[in-house]
Order: structure tokens, then C-alpha cells, then sequence
DNA sequence: AATAATCGGTTGCATTTGCAACAAAAATAA
DNA sequence: TTATTTTTGTTGCAAATGCAACCGATTATT
């Protein structure tokens, strides 16, 4: 277990405990798993009782539409917790599905020992309960985002809402964003080539400027 | 606060707790306040620490540009919550605004209190922790959902991607919808109107059959 | 029953967008 | 350095969409 530590310290989820971490993973009745390339480590339309922590390799997290076609939703890399929404919303099965994209370990933490104070007075209990929820929260208040910019109607509202956020999140005009061309447009979901038209044209307006990742708001 | 009792009651923050609703509120430090109508509950950029319940009356979550248009995200009514992913994410401020529409009464919930369990044997705890975790994940999952729709380039795959949910989660390839044709153009974000053309031409295709809100997969 | 209001479908039209192909610029590799 | 790959911007074009206006059907109100 203790080789798992450097990657272990760093999850969200044990923000503060890091020193009692060996007494808390005993505790939560946690597993280590392995899986090889390929295989699958939770399917959609399965019950699933634990949230579930990359250790080692990598996994992804696809949605297969009723056509067949798969959809890579997101990458999980060391570090990453996956299935604690549908855990925490107490669903009986889970929407998608979870496979490996290298061999990889994943540690497996059971939800209800987490959120049940046990006998023993591990205090710990509070803190894990208090990191859980703030990570849902915080994805929560992301995902509205995220619907905030997709609901405007065109790009160049999509793009302004987007700076917006920006904006406000860093209390300055101007910012760099951790997207290239590409990956914004995919973020705001429209076309690369249409986008960069409208950005173009909002620079021709003097609305914005921008070189590379770092724009201004004029 | 006898009277509020029927509201409460119904709150998904209260299920499972329904009978010791007085220990769980005196044990909270919850606190009731009255509004006048348009007045502010919440103001973008404030802090806050506390989850709100809508007694009675209704409130609106309002978000305000930067070019000071107005932008309802949701009507509140009483046994609605508001807050709480901004409380449990540790948020130091507020986004939103939250405005009374109509006179009305909230009860606001300390979250730490909540969170933390008290000396008092208040076994309550538990469960409240574990049904803010349900409602904050839920909502997880809707938003994912929404953005799963949203995401989709076209109108028709808008839609095919709604419908798919709702074949899903009702297991049949029929189902009533929830919405009237200009609440489900909202939904998904699109023209009404336009919305319509692509539902009779997919009604063409062979695709659905549909007669107001039951519609019917091909 | 008569009237008004809401809802859903249709259509013409201008605009926006996605798509594809290409070119310039920048970054990376050889 | 030169060659190669990646990134970004540009443009023509067809298709999709939003918008506005309208009409008939349904529902609610008087």
C-alpha cells in the first residue's frame, strides 16, 4: 500500500488526512484491484457500491449510444475518482461505463463504511464526508458553468459567456485559458474552423483581443 | 414553526427524519426569516453558510450580466432548496442572486452544524449527510444528462439524445414526456419552432410517432 | 355557448454554422 | 539547419437554424 501514498496524498478526497492515511484505508474496508488493458471495471448497467481511485495506468470513462457508436466522456489518470456521483446518488446502476485504457490499479473505497461513523472513534469520518461533498459541490457548480455557456445561442455568446466566467473567476480582463483552439472549441461544442471566424470577427469589432491562450476583454 | 411542518416534510434534505423534525431543526440552529417580495436573500458575491428551504411565497435564482440583462435560472417554491452546492463546495462567495418574488419565508440550515456530529447522541446526522449527498449527486447526474444533450450539434440528435434518456430510464421505447413543446425547446436549448419542423420530419422518416407529450421510438 | 388564450405545426427568409479544403505560422523532430 | 507535424486562421458553400408571422386546434374563461 505504502507505494501508493505519493499518489494517494494528493486525492481530493483525503485533503487532511494524509497523515492518518493507512488507519483510514483499513477502516473504509478499502481493495486494490488490477486490470489489464482493456477490461472492464464498471459496466454500464451494473449496481456499484464504491467509488473507485486511479492508482496506476489509465482508464476512461465511455458511454455506448444505442447505435453502437462509443463516446469517450473523460480520461482518468492517477489521482482520479471515478463513479462517485452514481454512488452517492444511491443508483442502482450506473449509466457508463469504466474501462482500462493500460493495465492499471484502482483502489476502491465502500461508500456506506465512509459515510457511516464507525465504532471506533475514527474522527477521520467527518473530514472524508466534508472533502466528498465539496468535490460533488465543486463539480456541481462546474457543470452549471459549463450549461451556462452551452445554452447561449451562438458562438460569439458561447465565446463571451465563456470570457465571462474568466472574468470573474480571475477579477481581471484579461487571462489565459488553459484551452488551445481545438480543445476550446470542443469545450463550448462548435465548430473549430466556425469558431475561430467569430473570434477573428470579434477582434475585427474591438471586442476582444488575444495572442496564443492569453485574451483581453476590451 | 408547527405550522411549516407539511412543507417540511416533504424536503428531500428531511426524508428518513420526518419524526424528530423538531430535535433535527433546535439541534441545527436553523433559523426562519421573512422577506418582502423583490428583495434580496442571496446577493452574487457574498459569502454564505447556510442552505436555504422556501417556507412559503416563491424566489427566483437570478444571474446578472455584465451588460446588466437579467437571466432567471429557476423559480424557487416552498420544499425547494437553494445554496447548497455554494455551501458544500466551500465556496468563499456566491454566484448567483437569489430574490424574493413573492413575500416569502426561508429556513436557513447551518451547514457545519449539519456536517458535524454533535456531541448530543443526534444519530440524525448521519442521515441528513447521506441525503444531501443524494440530492447534490443527483443533480450530478441531470446535469451530466443535459450536457450529454446539449452537447449534440444538431436539433435531431438533440432530440434523439433526450429520447434515448428517456428510454433508458423508463426501459421502454415509449414514454410521456414531462414537458410541453416550448418547455422542451427550452430544455434542450434550441427554436421552438425549429424544433417542431424536426420532430414532424422525423415523424416522416419513420423515425417516432408522437401525439403530445407521448411519444413513441421506431 | 361564445370568447379569449394557449399551444403546436408550417413556411419563407436571412443568418449562422458546420464542413472541407487550403495556407500560413509555429512547434517539434531529424 | 531542414524537414515534418501541429496549430491556427481563412474562405466557399451547402445545410441547418433562428426568427417572425401565421393559422388551426385545443383548452380555459366568461
Amino acid at each position: 500500500m505504502k507505494k501508493y501514498f505519493k499518489v494517494l496524498e494528493k486525492v481530493p478526497l483525503f485533503k487532511g488526512v494524509e497523515k492518518e492515511l493507512d488507519a483510514v484505508l483499513s477502516c473504509l474496508l478499502s481493495s486494490v484491484k488490477a486490470y489489464k488493458k482493456d477490461s472492464i471495471i464498471f459496466l454500464a448497467g451494473e449496481p456499484i457500491h464504491a467509488i473507485g481511485i486511479i492508482l496506476s495506468g489509465s482508464a476512461k470513462i465511455i458511454k455506448e449510444g444505442i447505435d453502437g457508436n462509443v463516446n469517450i466522456l473523460t480520461e482518468l489518470v492517477p489521482g482520479d475518482t471515478f463513479g462517485e456521483a452514481f454512488v452517492c446518488a444511491s443508483m442502482p446502476k450506473i449509466f457508463v461505463t469504466v474501462q482500462a485504457q493500460h493495465n492499471c490499479e484502482v483502489l476502491f473505497i465502500n461508500y456506506k463504511k465512509m459515510i457511516t461513523p464507525c465504532a471506533a472513534a475514527c474522527d477521520f469520518h467527518t473530514k472524508l464526508i466534508e472533502n466528498m461533498m465539496k468535490i460533488i459541490a465543486m463539480k456541481n457548480i462546474v457543470l452549471n458553468q459549463k450549461i451556462e455557456i452551452m445554452s447561449k445561442r451562438s458562438i460569439r455568446e458561447k465565446l463571451l459567456c465563456y470570457f465571462e466566467i474568466q472574468r470573474e473567476t480571475g477579477n481581471s480582463n484579461q487571462f489565459t485559458i488553459p484551452f488551445n483552439r481545438m480543445e476550446l472549441a470542443e469545450f463550448i461544442c462548435v465548430d473549430r474552423s466556425a469558431m475561430s471566424r467569430e473570434l477573428s470577427k470579434m477582434r475585427d469589432e474591438g471586442l476582444i483581443e488575444f495572442e496564443k491562450n492569453f485574451f483581453k476583454l476590451l
